[in-house]
DNA sequence: TGTACATCAGTGAACGCGCGTTCACTGATGTAC
DNA sequence: TGTACATCAGTGAACGCGCGTTCACTGATGTAC
């Protein structure tokens, strides 16, 4: 019976707007505004800024936790080689499925924000819902490198976790800088793309 | 004739106090609570709460910047044949000399917070003062993988970027559990060295 | 050497603004009898 | 079918709090004559 789109018509400027500006510096005023709600609606749906947030990241990354599981069963079903490209390229094709281009980028701003400035809370609920994902891929990426000391593969994770934030995150800025500097004019996707041999060659090398 | 410390402790105030909670977050009452000086020293000293943030940014990245040239020409000038992991080496090496442990993680969650929610005019001196230094790494990567195109370089140096700042920036939260999971106890300086051979492969990886 | 003035480093109290939140209220829709 | 009540979605205006900033002031040190 059509829901009202209000709590996600704020939930969408926020997004924006959080990830645009920080969260302490977006006020709800500019959220409501953008959003072309009532001010007191945030409160009303959601019962605080610091709520909101969270309700936030939660429409972001239940789907993906959600699917995630069964992609990687897919996977692991097929063969018991692992391969380390076909690991990351089916990483890289869950991120850029259905063209949600801009807003991947976002997705990267705002996991980049919960890590440097979230408050203690925040930071871990993020920690636990992306806990068993987290555990799920080292798991893999320990059976694709089987030479490779644990505790290694561990730290590698964040490596490679770090290129990826960091890079799509700032992904605006740095293609502005590739096309003057370059002439190249990398898609989102293209920079994704270029990650994968670097990270298979990363995880690869020996210590 | 023993200068006044003042602005200094608002600077160490500053720095840790950003570092752990951002820059909106942190109110110039709990800096000057901390480093025991009165809150309208920061507007005597430094004219506002922005420009603050900039001094501290400088005194942050002016000596790195200052030292980074004469570090690269020594290197230059040794050979004409350039050893990938000899220059990651001594990066690593610049980063972590005078036992500046703890300061290297406040450093790098600045970065990344800088990054992540500055306000646009950070960003841009950030970039600017940054822009040599990246320009001349570029150099020198480009001169030690002569067969991965400019294009290529221009983003692993990112990659690598990206890894570095967001490993570090969150380095005491991962210790924890690499320590609680895997029962190993890095030191900031283990996890910065276990990156060379990772970013050095990266680099080399075929496109 | 002494006096007058200037600069410097800091201080305490107040200012006004924007913020997140609250509250009494409205109008539409659903449910019970 | 009609009436009474309940719930839901939203609203407009106000509240008080904490913020960055300002300002008149103080006391110490330096400089000129």
């Amino acid at each position: 019976m059509s829901q009202p789109a209000t709590a996600d018509r704020i939930l969408d400027a926020a997004e924006q707007l959080f990830a645009s500006n920080g969260f302490a510096e977006t006020s709800l005023r500019s959220i409501t505004s953008k959003a072309e709600v009532n001010l007191a609606a945030v409160n009303y749906h959601f019962g605080s800024k610091e709520a909101l947030i969270q309700a936030m990241f939660s429409r972001l990354l239940d789907p993906f936790v959600t699917n995630f599981p069964q992609m990687l069963a897919a996977l692991q079903g097929s063969e018991d080689t692992v391969d380390l490209e076909g690991i990351l390229h089916l990483l890289v094709d869950q991120m850029t499925a259905d063209g949600r281009g801009r807003h991947l980028a976002i997705s990267m701003k705002l996991v980049a924000l919960a890590f440097s400035q979230g408050q203690e809370r925040l930071k871990a609920y993020l920690q636990e819902s992306c806990a068993d994902v987290c555990q799920a891929c080292r798991q893999l990426l320990i059976k694709a490198c089987p030479d490779l000391p644990m505790a290694d593969v561990f730290w590698r994770v964040y490596f490679m976790l770090g290129s990826v934030v960091f890079t799509l995150s700032g992904a605006g800025t740095l293609q502005a800088i590739a096309a003057s500097d370059y002439g190249v004019n990398d898609e989102l996707e293209d920079i994704i793309r270029k990650m994968v041999p670097f990270m298979a060659a990363g995880l690869r090398a020996h210590t």
